[in-house]
RNA sequence: GGGCCUAUAGCUCAGCUUAGGUUAGAGCGCACGCCUGAUAAGCGUGAGGUCGGAGGUUCGAAUCCUCCUAGGCCCA
């Protein structure tokens, strides 16, 4: 007779092979034909609000691993906060406005900067930015991750267009705006402003310069004190300098307060220049070494003031970390209206952002002269004037790399317009968002230091752009008398424009039109006016989004529970939300902030074209399924930097089969079972089985607090690792036998699919937010009744079994001791070779006194290691035949010997028992004699 | 160059901040063996780190301090 076909051997519709990449589309399918996100929001009306708040990725090109990232440990939030009893409305956004759409809708036009009207461009923007919000939609649902994504929030809407008119309006109409002049890429030829990206860098030739400004009296006679040198020559500050140009607009000389300068004689003219230049000045100017005469430090002269060489002006010399020693003369001439770093130092000492230049390039009419001259033909009339006054020490040309526009193809300039910021002293702005903080809860928590000590520096932040895609700085101005119109009033009407059709109107119509009817200027009267042509910078746009989406939607609330980004963000979103909020609500956006760290290559390398080591999710999905993206997003802790790799990969595909393959165990073995009939109460399980549901509500409380703390890895490896411990190798090996052989509807094995059914019920739960895919295919499958049609319309298990810290202790001991037969049973069949099966050994222990407590029972061990015949003994004979005996290493006193049995092994069960042969059929044990009988 | 962060076995992580103290843990992988009634599965045993490097504090440091190196993010 074949024995098998009574055994009860597990039944499953599960597979064992995933096939995550066919067969996860059904489940999406799924999710979205049963509405299961819907769902859950509906099921929990009446809970708790979580809001976690999207961060908008930007509506261009395809997902990458860093955005897929971002959105699965968003997702994982989601679901792991509504299974913990939350009502979590998640609404995705996108982040639609801005330059790099602007440019990539003009390359595909094939066309540049102003070539064609603002509203031609800005449709061509809008459908662009739906295009890539569609493909990244669709990319994002593939991931698994549930939201409303038939109601996101687009930054291009008309009503959150008209949110962010209206956000800018409250700053205006605080008094936190205002207008100054910065420095701006130019290009006088164009006659616009340009952005980084529309400049190109290529060679071009410039006059190289060395410019004496001569000392003042003061100067002089400074020098000569702290010297004792007397300046009986004419002394000059010496300045290198390839746009001469920008001489008319210098104000300042800056030294690096770091380094040592010289006073130097040169063919009777004294110097100053730094140290560090002075062997490479003179080979490139072909002198002989100055006469050195004194060392200058440059913090005394701080303050101190040169004359300009062909202006009746001095020029003040300061201090700026930013000069270096690789060029020059270790001095640079500062002009604030022309230059990115001359206009922030120029701002710190309070110097005049001064443009002589107008918008063509030409000098104004009224400086003297070269007025009304272009600046490039100008170079050369500063060159003779600099050399009629003496001024000039050196002159050469050079070539290097050197900014033009990307249209023109000429060398650009940099000019400052004017420009609107959003003050962060006016209303102490500043003081308050550092304040705000404390109210934040940082995970990690040096997340606080970080954006601390950037709004602690940061400059006023400049919300200007001159452009089209975005949203125009609504600001109307006296035309007469320049007035700016701030009361709110006054954009009431242009408002409810913008929410019915957007901001196209402000681009087209004039400012009466825009403007309510009959406006007058409240300090002249006068009843014409001008709107702005600027648009606000993106960051405005998303840093709004709590006005524009929280406040505005109901079912939302503000400030949010939790922004989520990478740690980039700092000073990106997180930062231009709270200057938003706070700088019209006081508070800050949100409650706690997330931060995560970047997608690295294996060898912690950022991922990057060049090195070649860019991983792709459509790949990853392609190949191991979403799934595989969702377990490592979880597997890593995501503070530091997160590593992808082959190797890594590889871990998790393992990791992820163990995992499904112990699910399909459970699930087989409970085909007949049904918790509502078969399950036994904890109290009267037996002790081993006690004491695995012990150590499952253990993990539970372990995940459950993990979840809470954001602590997904430690999810990931409590599930796997019971799966691998408590359950594949300790109570499915070893109740195997209950499972397989014991009457169906046996107490053993009904204990014994008790706790299968308590570990199934549970983990499905508890890995859901994570393993999403295959959680739903377990629910799917289960074996008993479901509660729900989906796993996410469930809790989180709240099963508490408790053991007493004495039958814990105990337990502890007995898998311990259970280590060391183990080990010895190990040694007998791979070193002796004298049994093959642990189910063919006898084993017989002697033990030290406090353990022989532990080992009385020989059924339990018998049943518990899997071995034929287990006795304790007083003493070990040793017969030295067909036997081995061990002491154990690492419990004292402990001494085990192994011989094979000589039982005859049950066909049915294959144990070897005593009986076996003995009764009414020979190939029987008695349980199994007993189980067939009463078939 | 500045700010913040990270660095524990081949891989992913514990331990380190809220107390610094016996031979640094887990799982995976690997090697070897067993099983063939979870089978492109399962079980067992074993070998692998001196905690990025160098100093220092201490009776004693992976754990505290300093510096260095490598890497990441953000600036300049």
């Amino acid at each position: 007779m074949d024995w098998k076909d009574t055994l009860n051997l597990p039944k499953t519709s599960f597979p064992m092979k995933a096939n995550l990449v066919e067969r996860e589309p059904s489940f999406l399918e799924f999710w979205e034909k049963e509405k299961i996100y819907e769902k859950m929001l509906e099921k929990r009306a009446n809970a708790p609000l979580y809001i976690l708040h999207d961060g908008p990725p930007y509506a261009n090109g395809h997902i990458h691993l860093g955005t897929a990232l971002n959105k699965i440990l968003k997702d994982i939030i989601v679901k792991s906060k509504s299974m913990a009893g939350y009502k979590v409305p998640y609404i995705p956004g996108w982040d639609c406005h801005g330059l790099p759409i602007e440019l990539k809708t003009e390359q595909e036009l094939g066309v540049k900067r102003g070539e064609l009207p603002p509203l031609v461009i800005r449709e061509a923007c809008r459908k662009y930015a739906q295009r890539f919000i569609n493909i990244q939609k669709e990319e994002f649902k593939r991931l698994g991750v549930f939201a409303k994504w038939n109601e996101p929030y687009l930054t291009m809407n008309f009503e959150y267009e008209a949110s962010i008119a209206r956000e800018f309006l409250r700053f205006l109409e605080t008094d936190q705006i205002y207008q100054r002049k910065k420095p701006v890429f130019w290009c006088p030829n164009c006659v616009t402003a340009l952005a980084e990206a529309e400049v190109e860098y290529a060679p071009h030739k410039s006059p190289s310069i060395y410019v004496k400004f001569p000392f003042t009296e003061k100067l002089k006679i400074f020098i000569e004190e702290k010297t004792n040198i007397k300046i009986d020559k004419p002394g000059y500050v010496l300045i290198w300098t390839t746009t001469p140009w920008t001489l008319p607009a210098n104000l300042a000389l800056a030294m690096n307060p770091e380094f040592d300068y010289l006073l130097v004689e040169w063919d009777g003219e004294y110097y100053i220049v730094a140290e560090g230049r002075v062997s490479a000045l003179c080979a490139e100017m072909n002198r002989d070494l100055p006469k050195i005469l004194a060392k200058i430090d440059p913090k005394e002269l701080e303050g101190k003031k040169a004359k300009h060489p062909f202006y009746d002006r001095e020029s003040l010399i300061i201090l700026g970390d930013f000069v270096t020693l690789d060029t020059g003369t270790g001095i640079v001439h500062i002009a604030p209206g022309h230059g990115e770093e001359d206009y922030h130092i120029g701002l710190k000492y309070g110097l005049e952002i001064y443009v002589p230049v107008d918008q063509e390039g030409r000098f104004y009419e009224d400086v003297p002269l070269i007025g009304g001259l272009n600046i490039f033909k100008a170079n050369k009339v500063i060159l003779d004037i600099l050399k009629e006054k003496g001024h000039l020490l050196y002159q050469d040309t050079i070539e290097h790399s050197y900014p033009h526009c990307w249209r023109c193809k000429k060398p650009v300039i940099f000019r400052a317009e004017d420009q609107w910021f959003i003050s962060m002293e006016a209303k102490d702005l500043r003081k308050k968002a550092l304040k705000s903080l404390d109210q934040v809860k940082f995970i990690p928590s040096w997340g606080r230091n970080r954006i601390y000590s950037m709004l602690e520096n940061r400059p006023d932040w400049c919300i200007s752009r001159q452009r089209v895609w975005g949203v125009p700085i609504t600001v109307f101005k006296c035309a007469k008398c320049g007035e700016i119109l701030k009361d709110y009033k006054y954009y009431q009407k242009i408002i409810e424009i913008f929410e019915k059709e957007g901001c196209d109107p402000w681009f087209v119509k004039s400012a009466e039109e825009l403007l309510p009817e009959g406006t007058t200027c409240p300090k002249c009267g006068n009843t014409t006016f001008e709107k702005e042509k600027d648009i606000l910078d993106v960051w405005f746009d998303s840093g709004v989004s709590f006005a524009a989406v929280l406040e505005k939607r109901s079912e939302l609330s503000f400030p949010a529970d939790l922004y989520l980004e990478g740690s980039d963000q700092h000073r990106g979103w997180f930062h231009s939300s709270l200057l938003c909020s706070v700088g019209t609500r006081g508070v800050p956006p949100y409650k706690a902030i997330l931060t995560h760290g970047f997608v690295v290559d294996g060898q912690g390398r950022k991922m990057s074209k060049s090195l070649g080591n860019v991983i792709h999710p459509q790949d990853l999905i392609k190949q191991y399924g979403a799934e595989i993206i969702r377990l490592w997003v979880s597997a890593e802790d995501y503070k530091d930097d997160i590593k992808i790799s082959k190797e890594i990969l590889k871990r998790l595909v393992e990791a992820y089969r163990k995992i499904r393959n112990t699910f399909r165990f459970l699930m087989g073995n409970l085909y007949d079972f049904d918790p509502k009939k078969n399950l036994i109460p904890f109290e009267k399980l037996p002790e081993f089985e006690q004491y695995i549901l012990y150590r499952l509500s253990k993990v539970i409380e372990k995940v459950k607090k993990a979840y809470e703390e954001f602590d997904f890895h430690i999810v990931y490896h409590e599930i796997h690792r019971f799966c691998v411990v408590e359950l594949s190798s300790l109570i499915i090996d070893i109740n195997r036998d209950y499972l397989y052989c014991e009457a169906p509807d046996s107490f053993k094995r009904r204990a014994t699919q008790t706790v299968f059914y308590y570990a199934l019920d549970s983990l499905v739960k508890l890995m859901a937010p994570i393993l999403s895919f295959t959680a739903e295919d377990i629910w799917q499958n289960l074996p008993y009744e479901k509660e729900e049609i989906s796993v996410f319309l469930t809790d989180f298990p709240s099963y508490k079994f408790e053991l007493s810290a004495d039958k814990v202790k105990n337990w502890e001991k007995i898998l311990e001791i259970r280590e060391e037969i183990l080990r010895a049973l190990e040694i007998a069949r791979k070193d002796y070779k004298i049994i093959n099966t642990f189910l063919e050994a006898e084993v017989f222990v002697k033990a030290p006194e406090e353990l022989k407590g532990y080992l009385e029972n020989s059924a339990f061990w018998e049943y518990f290691i899997m071995v034929a015949k287990f006795s304790l003994i007083d003493e070990i004979i040793e017969t030295g035949e067909n036997e081995i005996v061990c002491d154990s290493e690492e419990i004292k006193g402990l001494k085990i010997k192994i011989k094979p049995t000589e039982y005859k092994k049950c066909e049915r069960c294959w144990q070897r028992k005593p009986e076996v042969g003995k009764l009414e059929n020979p190939e029987l044990c008695q349980r199994c004699y007993e189980v067939i009988k009463n078939r």
